[in-house]
This record gives structure tokens, sequence and C-alpha cells, in this order.
DNA sequence: AGTATTACTGTAATTATATACAGTATGTTA
DNA sequence: TAACATACTGTATATAATTACAGTAATACT
């Protein structure tokens, strides 16, 4: 998918806010009045173009049959389980995608990773339940952060966090501490939890 | 508004799921197409009946001008506090609305109710969490209702349901059961939680 | 019995729309 | 330097689409 031209980029977010505005897309003579052309033939052109770089389909004969081309980064991934060895956010590892949800959760969510396991039961977080994950460096003592020990995926609580040692707490009397000497173990953040989803019944 | 006929529904069904699969309304014939119609005409008429019942807006002289009409409803409701005596869904209940494209949970979500108290906690149902509800009649025990006695409404597990004696449980070892008759005191179950989520950080 | 609503067919006119063809001009790539 | 992409104007035309008008027929309401 090559890179659209300033115009080009312009003419396809004034399809955009048009559908958002009708709830269809405009016609060539539509776009060229927004945009001033006096050739309708200018905006045909352009579309012609925008669909050769893969961003619309132009529907042949059909009066407004602009269809846009979803964009793959459309929705926050859902990783199910995640492959040794790669990123969390490898292709294999999404399950689906859901809409982006900036008014659900307050804080803007990067990826939705399920849990596996029982051990954050003591503050809520099952088997099962999406959390909702940022992506971020700066990461606190005391939040539930998604870690990556030696290529294995883990939630669990930061206990500690200082140079000779990493403490994770799973919440779960069960389990015991896991200590992390970050000279020994390979030990990265992946994010910070920052929301939660059940599906119920 | 008036209420649709059976045809009209078809044909507005018909619109909405077009609209779905091109992302633009369809043409008189289109509908005359899919429907047997042998003149667009009779689409052309629906679409007039259709619109003198406010269910669309047709925009003279644009082609696919058909403008779906939203009800109200702009998104599932998030429901804080419950004021007494009035349903659920009052205006004056409502914190905001999530829009329905933000729909996470796969059940179907009549409103979100913003959990109060810590009676459901050893399920992992924490104060300020969101709680999906259905609305239906149709409940099971062993699952989480939304119930209201006595005007007052509550988050627990429905452990008994018969005639004489209803059973809810709240999910925290200090809280005992509530015992229910339903002859003498007023039960009313507003829905099932389907789902759930929660803000963290 | 008369009027209105629903549910269509059939024809036709007007206008809305897509789209081909012929240009002009500028800048970029091979 | 030729070929190509970008960014348009201008004209023309076939066809896509809306929409008016004239009917038919069944059912409901007053």
């Amino acid at each position: 998918m090559k890179n659209l031209t300033e115009r080009q980029k312009e003419i396809l977010d004034l399809i955009k806010s048009y559908i958002g505005d009708f709830g269809f897309p405009p016609t060539r003579v539509d776009i060229s009045k927004k945009l001033g052309f006096k050739s309708a033939n200018a905006a045909e052109q352009h579309l012609r173009a925008i669909e050769k770089k893969g961003f619309i389909k132009i529907l042949s004969g059909a009066s407004r049959g602009i269809v846009l081309i979803e964009e793959e980064e459309k929705g926050i991934p859902v990783i199910g389980l995640v492959a040794a060895g790669g990123p969390i956010l490898a292709q294999e590892n999404i399950e689906k995608r859901i809409p982006y949800s900036q008014n659900l959760l307050t804080e803007s969510v990067d990826y939705y990773l399920r849990v596996k396991g029982d051990s954050m039961v003591d503050i809520g977080i099952y088997e099962e339940d999406l959390i909702g994950v940022r992506k971020t460096k700066d990461i606190k003592e005391g939040s539930v952060v998604v870690a990556r020990i030696n290529d294995e995926v883990t939630v669990k609580t930061l206990k500690k966090f200082s140079s000779d040692e990493v403490v994770l707490k799973a919440e779960n009397e069960n389990y015991s501490d896991i200590k992390i000497n970050p000279s020994v173990d390979e030990l990265n953040f992946e994010g910070t939890c920052v929301g939660l989803l059940r599906n119920l019944s």
C-alpha cells in the first residue's frame, strides 16, 4: 500500500467525513464542489489514483460507489496465547480485533490480553478475562504489569523494582513471589494493565 | 413514530443490511431487484411511506439519498445510582452512553450498571466495576442477576428461585443470603449480568 | 358505500452521475 | 531526455437514478 499524496489524503478524508455526515459517499461533483474543482473529472482522477494505491474500491457503474478499504490497524487487538520468541503483537497472536474504546476505559489501551491461569484472582482478575494493556516503559511499583521473563509472558503485580532485583507478586495466596535478577534473567515490561473486560454467562 | 407494516420493516431491514454490505444505501432499483418488484416505483412508494412514519429521510434529488433516522438511543447507557421509585433506565440515572460500535461483550448488552459495595468480590466483581446487563425475564439459578427488592436495586447471584421463596446470594462471606417471600416483598428481576468492565490504574 | 392505506405494475421524463477523451502545466524518476 | 505521476480544466455522452403520473387490487375504517 503506497503512500497517498497530501491532496489525495485530503480527498480521502473528505470522503470519510462526507460519509460521517450523510451516511453515503459523495459523488464526483460533490467532491469537486467541496474542494473547488471546476471539473468533476478532477475528482474522478483522484479517486482512480487513490484506488490504485489501495485505499478505496470504486464500484463501476454504481452511483456513489466508493467503498473504503479497511485499514489493518482497525480496532484494538485481542491477544490469546503469546507464541514464544516473538513480539506480543505479532499477527499470529491476534485472536480478533475490537473497535476502539477510548470512552470505555479511561486510559488508552494498546491491546487486550486473555488471562491464563488463576494467579491474579485475589484482585478479581480471572482466567479468560481480557485485560486492557497499555504499552509503556513508565511502570510503577504496585501496578499490574505485563512482563516477559525469558520469553514467557506473564501478568503480575510489580512489588519491587530496583536495578539488582525485581519482584513480581501473584495475587493468589497459593503462589509465591517471583524474584528476578535482571542481570541473570531476561526481563522486559510489555506494559501496564489499565482495564478489564469479562464475558459472563 | 407510527409502526411500520411487515413489508415496510422488511424494506428498512434491507436498507440497513445493504448499507452494512456496501457502505452506502441502495437505489430504488436495487431494492426492487432484491424483493422481486417489477417496478422501481414499488420501492419508491414504500420509501415514502417509511419516511412518512419517521424512520428514514429521503434527500430529494440525490442518488441513494436515504438517511436512516437514529432512534433516540445513541448508545448503551451507563447507570450510576438508581434513584428510588423509578425505572432503572430513567433519564436521570444515565451517567453517559457508550456507542454500540464499541460493544466489546459477546452477548448484547442493554445497559451498564456501576457496582456499589463489595458484596460480589468473591467472584471478582468489585466496587465501581461496570457490569453489562441484559434485560430478560429468562433468568436461571446460578447466574448473576440485577434484582429490585422493594424499589432497591441490587446485584446478586440467584441461588434459589421458586414460587414461595427466592434466595439471593452475596458473593462475599461477610454477607448472608437474602431470602425473599415474593408474596410479602415486591421483587422484580431487571436482567442478567452478561459481562464486566473495569477501569484500572 | 365511500375513503384511506397498503402493495404493487407499467411508462416515461428529467436530472444526477460516472466516465471517456482531449488538453495544459509542473515536478519526479529512469 | 523521455516516460511517468500529480493536479487540474473543459466537453461530451451513456446510463444510473429519482420521481411524476396512470393504473389495478386487496384490505381496513367510519
